[in-house]
RNA sequence: GCCCAGGUAGCUCAGUUGGUAGAGCAGCGGACUGAAAAUCCGCGUGUCGGCGGUUCGAUUCCGCCCCUGGGCA
């Protein structure tokens, strides 16, 4: 029987890009991004964005085709993906969702509460007000937003600065945006196969510091180099990819290389941990769990 | 061979005037609705090198031994 869809998530080095490849091939499939990071041209090796044997084995889409500079989101990412999902349907292909961001299979499984666009000065003001000052961001949300404040920590600082710019712009708490309209699932049913790809952490170490290694050979400080030389914004999400912090501090000459690899691995190695946390236990029971 | 310094958590180290020990990093667990590779919360995981001695009690004091680094030969 043909599936509606196939999903698959895991952490990082897991092996799923290969598996997404395998199983779009057998399914005359399309693979489709499910990473926050993989989406952004100018990062390819630090995000192990599949190569370009991998890709030309099957279609991919959503890999790559963002610029650094843009904040892209899970917003921005679902409503991409709906646009892919349409054409992959009308075409009469099975899409292969394959990805790390739990947040973004969320969305696509459940959905994501509606919330208006946001005017762009005021997201800036509120980021910029958290840089000066963000020890001060949960005191105004307290006299913005005590529904909103309730419900986070003083140190969480973006959540904070989310529920400041939703009621900021709109006059109406987050809180109150999200409990009213849950938002609709781009997908669901039983025909979606739902895989989950978790290798036992030693092995899932094992891989991330083998990885890393490849990745530094194949010459992620120069991807790093190169990205620093736009001059993008501190803040702004491509310049927190792992690696990037750490490859810039050697290259400012602030740790030496060596130093910048170890670091990288461990910060590697957290976020594998975070991402297991998120599957292990946001995800429902109709995901297949694999070695 | 002799002299000196050191051996405490996975790593780098602190500490105990004798009452079985604690920081950073690493690690582990958790939260998660619009920048999520983000952001945040919680948790010391230990033959204090080994064997004896003194002592009510030794990681701490004493002796011997082992190991590592440096120096002298």
């Amino acid at each position: 029987m043909k599936p509606d869809a196939i999903l698959i998530a895991g952490p990082t080095a897991s092996g799923k890009s290969d598996l997404a490849i395998n199983l779009a091939k057998a399914n005359n499939g399309v693979v489709i991004n499910a990473d926050s990071m993989q989406v952004y041209e100018q990062l390819n090796i630090i995000t192990a964005r599949p190569t370009a044997n991998q890709m030309s084995q099957c279609t991919h889409r959503l890999y790559g085709h963002r610029d650094a500079g843009d904040a892209y989101s899970v917003a921005i990412w679902l409503k991409e993906a709906k646009g892919v999902l349409s054409e992959v349907k009308e075409q009469g292909r099975v899409p292969v969702f394959v990805g790390g961001t739990g947040l973004y299979f969320r969305g696509l499984t459940e959905g994501l509460s509606p919330v208006p666009e946001l005017d762009n000065g005021i997201r800036q003001k509120w980021r910029d007000f958290a840089l000066d000052d963000g020890e001060r961001l949960y005191d105004e949300l307290v006299r913005r937003d005590e529904l909103a404040a309730k419900q986070l920590r003083p140190s969480d600082h973006q959540r904070l600065i989310r529920a400041l710019e939703v009621i900021d712009s709109t006059g109406k708490s987050i809180i109150e945006w999200q409990s009213e309209n849950k938002g609709e699932p781009l997908l669901g049913g039983s025909a979606v196969q739902k895989i989950l790809l978790m290798p036992q952490r030693s092995i899932l170490h094992k891989r991330i510091e083998d990885r890393f290694e490849r990745m530094v050979d194949e010459g992620a400080p120069g991807e790093v180099a190169q990205l620093l030389e736009l001059e993008i914004e501190p803040t702004l999400p491509v310049m927190k990819a792992i690696g990037v912090p750490q490859f810039s501090k050697y290259l400012a000459g602030e740790i030496t290389k060596n130093e910048a690899i170890e670091k990288a691995k461990a910060a590697t190695r957290q976020y594998a941990k975070r991402q297991s946390t998120w599957f292990n236990n946001q995800f429902g029971e109709d995901w297949h769990r694999q070695e």
